[in-house]
DNA sequence: GCGATGATGAACT
DNA sequence: GTTCATCATCGCA
């Protein structure tokens, strides 16, 4: 079936992602949106801080980070702009905090966010994360019913499917203007670091992190170390 | 133009 | 555990 994002009734729209301040919509706390500031450092100390943060979309809902991975500007191979700008990955050069959204294997579209200033080609890639909230349009979009949350935003293409993205995301500044943002909650989970998934080169560096013990990966780790936080 | 490739996911055994 | 559908993107001719 095609993914779409469902139209958010107003009542459902309150109901299922209401902008959270002060949280009453979702029963979530109150959360502070992270700046750019935030996002304009390297991506392997942005990712780990980003697990236990909240993704939500305006109208569709959200989840708390369980697995992201980090990819560098230089000496990663499995990196889009490992070979320098193309139209397909100019937006990981935009500046931080914005979005980059790319198709994989033709049908699945891939959630980074940006770090490091404008210019500099790096970003975190979100795999996984657990559903907080109503989660009846994340469960529509992908087609499951209810019960069904752990199959829901297990892998990086069922996130983005999900939340509904399209390539018009792509580029798109995150905050609570453009209706998608990062929030922090002040959880702050104990993370693990293991090799990334699914890349050809450069899966032996450890830049996948995970929230340890996690029912929500996209797969459990191979070999697990703790990270310092 | 055209062929090769892939940061996947689902359906298998 | 393995296989495979699927197609946007990229590099090359």
């Amino acid at each position: 079936m095609i993914p779409r994002v469902a139209e958010p009734t107003p009542g459902r729209r309150a109901a299922a992602g209401g902008v959270p301040s002060g949280g009453r919509d979702l029963g979530w706390p109150s959360m502070r949106v992270l700046p750019p500031s935030f996002f304009a450092r390297p991506a392997d100390l942005v990712a780990p801080e980003l697990i236990g943060k909240i993704l939500w979309r305006e109208g569709v809902g959200g989840g708390r980070l369980v697995e992201v991975e980090a990819y560098l500007p230089e000496d990663d191979p499995a990196c889009h702009a490992h070979r320098g700008m193309t139209p397909r990955n100019r937006a990981m050069f935009g500046p931080p905090g914005t979005v980059y959204v790319y198709v994989s294997y033709g049908v699945h579209l891939l959630l980074n966010l940006v770090c490091e200033v404008e210019g500099v080609a790096a970003a975190v890639l979100v795999r996984a994360m657990e559903p907080l909230g109503d989660t009846s349009i994340l469960l529509e979009n992908r087609g499951l019913g209810p019960g069904d949350e752990r199959s829901a935003t297990s892998g990086p293409g069922r996130v983005g499917q999900a939340l509904g993205l399209d390539m018009g995301w792509n580029s798109v500044e995150l905050g609570f203007e453009s209706g998608l943002a990062v929030l922090d909650d002040g959880v702050a989970p104990p993370v693990e670091t293991t090799g990334r998934i699914g890349v050809s080169s450069g899966g032996h560096l450890n830049l996948r992190y995970i929230l340890a013990g996690s029912r929500y990966l996209s797969r459990p780790p191979r070999c697990g170390a703790p990270v310092a936080r």
